[in-house]
RNA sequence: GAGAAGCUAGCUCAGUCGGUAGAGCAACUCCCUUUUAAGGAGUGGGUCCCGGGUUCGAUUCCCGGGCUUCUCACCA
């Protein structure tokens, strides 16, 4: 029964503590376990209580309180996160995805066989415990165990993980094992078990809200024969049986739009975008994107549902309009982020002249401004954009250097000139600005919306137009659909449309420096 | 794709001006039935990321590679 005999089954060569016998000690473990005639990994556990709960009823919400002493047991379950071995009685922290408790357990309250149990219990083991709640003589709130299961036995040891008065001492740190083992980081970092649930309050939120209104979830292909929609770089895979090339789809944007030709006036799409694209703090290659499409509306709509949203969401799931955010990012500096509606409104190239002086706003009229001209003005404010070979993306570039990363309170930028927006509608009476929009918060683009675009002829055009800039050196540009412009010629009503990414959302109101903190499984290279 | 930093015990980290390494926690043995970063006594544990080179000798110096992080570029 004691540890000992264990010790006197093992090989000799068992004995070693090295890695390799860190994880053959357990299975000695698990062996003696199952020798015992006890399953290590019985079938079921029926009638577990979160934890949580039994806190509240037991201990009160404030934990001010103290069971009856005739309290009835409880069922509950959990990972064993701490042992502190008292001798013929133990003491136990078991974890479930509510919270923690303590387990008190002894051989004058268990059998023999769960008193084995205990005896042979590891960090990391799942057990499944019946027994009263009461307070220990320091006023820690416990469960008495009556009886004690081993539920699952842990073989592959966790980091161990220590915390005082909400200090946590020795976590794991490396963020590689977090990212690639986030089964490891969830079961030891509660912060990062509260982002994921963040994350899914979030989802669940935006999709309730728009349910609220009247709109209709839909999902299109994310596999595409042509990828546009927007202006990136696909994926492209292989259909077999049709002997075809495919793309992951860049957007859903042309789908979505194709049913409101169809003739539903409220839809969205919540889900999952791939772009071939480089890998950083702001960037996954899948990444999840809502795109929300409203016949009969127009930009204006869209700018009144993005920022109803922001603020319901923090309203809702932080409590607050105003939020912290940046304690964590690389620069250290905190910012409180005021989601309150309305927000400040700026127009593109205006900005651009109050920070720069530069006034591109001239070039308007220009029909192929010359990428040279731009590229003179930049560098008058010691911009260099050597790599670019477009007239607008330089200007884009003024635009993210000297306007973008000053917006820290969120902000409407609205209002982008024509060539670089081949979706959106024009400004009745202004032919070369669209009616479009993109929030910014904390320096970053947060979404995009516009009035779309339903002329087929106009449609046709700027596609030919955006294949004239790909043609002049332009580093992404929206391929054609046709059968797009097929779509708009059957009709479709004056729409507006809004985009909005996911994880950079999440990051906001979880306070994350990086998009891999937000994505459970983020892409890293696989390891050799 | 470019630059910078990092990689040492299961975890968090020291360290070696070149002589094959330490601490705390975890693990193992013993004591302990209201402890709580439990405590006390003892024990073991390392391909110092990988491969070359220089050297009597490399974890350390040099070269190459791997992976990660950060910054930049592209995108949301």
């Amino acid at each position: 029964m004691s540890k000992s005999i264990k010790l006197a089954k093992m090989a000799p060569e068992e004995k070693k503590n090295d890695a390799v016998s860190l994880t053959e000690q357990r299975l000695h473990q698990l062996n003696a376990i199952k020798a015992k005639g006890i399953d290590p990994y019985p079938v079921r556990f029926l009638g577990k209580r979160d934890i949580l709960d039994i806190r509240n009823e037991y201990f009160g919400i404030k934990n001010d309180q103290t069971p009856q002493e005739d309290a009835q047991n409880v069922t509950t379950a959990g990972r064993v996160v701490a042992i502190r071995d008292m001798g013929k009685a133990q003491f136990l922290q078991i974890q479930d995805q509510s919270g923690k408790i303590q387990i008190y357990a002894g051989n004058k309250t268990l059998n023999e066989e769960d008193y084995f149990v205990l005896t042979h219990l590891d960090l990391g083991d799942i057990v499944g415990v019946k027994g009263r709640p009461f307070r220990t003589q320091k006023g820690e709130a416990s469960i008495h165990a009556e009886s004690l299961k081993i539920l699952s036995k842990n073989l592959a040891p966790l980091p161990v993980v220590k915390e005082k008065e909400g200090e946590t001492f020795d976590s794991i740190s490396d963020i590689e094992l977090r990212y690639r083992q986030r089964y490891i980081d969830l079961a030891v970092n509660p912060d990062t078990r509260a982002t994921f649930q963040l994350r899914s309050a979030i989802i669940r939120e935006i999709r309730e809200y728009l349910y609220e209104k009247g709109f209709m979830e839909v999902e299109t292909p994310m596999m595409q024969a042509i990828a546009s929609g927007a202006a990136a770089r696909p994926f492209q895979t292989h259909h077999n049986a049709l002997d075809i090339e495919l793309y992951l789809r860049i957007a859903p944007e042309l789908y979505l739009k194709r049913l409101i030709v169809g003739g539903y006036e409220k839809v969205f799409e919540l889900n999952r975008n791939f772009r071939n694209e480089g890998i950083s703090t702001k960037h996954n290659p899948e990444f999840t994107m809502i795109e929300i499409y409203q016949a009969y509306a127009d930009y204006n709509t869209m700018m009144d549902l993005v920022q109803d949203i922001f603020e319901m969401l923090a309203l809702k799931l932080l409590g607050k309009t105003e939020i912290p955010y940046g304690k964590t990012a690389s620069n250290g500096v905190e910012h409180i982020i005021s989601l309150k509606k309305p927000w400040k409104k700026i127009e593109y190239l205006e900005s651009i002249k109050e920070k720069t002086g530069l006034d591109f706003a001239k070039f308007l009229s220009d029909e192929n401004p010359s990428a040279k001209e731009a590229k003179k003005m930049a560098s008058s404010i010691g911009l260099k954009a050597d790599t670019l070979n477009t007239f607008w993306e330089v200007v884009d570039l003024v635009f993210s250097e000297r306007v973008e990363v000053e917006l820290i309170q969120p902000t409407v930028v609205m209002h982008f000139p024509k060539a670089i927006s081949p979706l959106a509608k024009s400004i009745p009476g202004n032919p070369y600005l669209v009616e479009r929009f993109e929030p910014y918060i904390m320096g970053r683009e947060m979404g995009n919306a516009f009035s779309e675009l339903n002329d087929p002829l106009e449609q046709e055009l700027r596609f030919k137009e955006q294949a004239a800039q790909q043609a002049s050196g332009a580093e992404e540009t929206m391929p054609t659909d046709e059968d797009f412009v097929t779509a708009l010629k059957v009709g479709m009503p004056p729409t507006g449309g809004l985009g909005i990414g996911i994880d950079r959302l999440v990051m906001l109101l979880a306070n994350k420096a990086s998009i891999k903190d937000v994505i459970l499984f983020p892409l890293l290279r696989p390891q050799k």
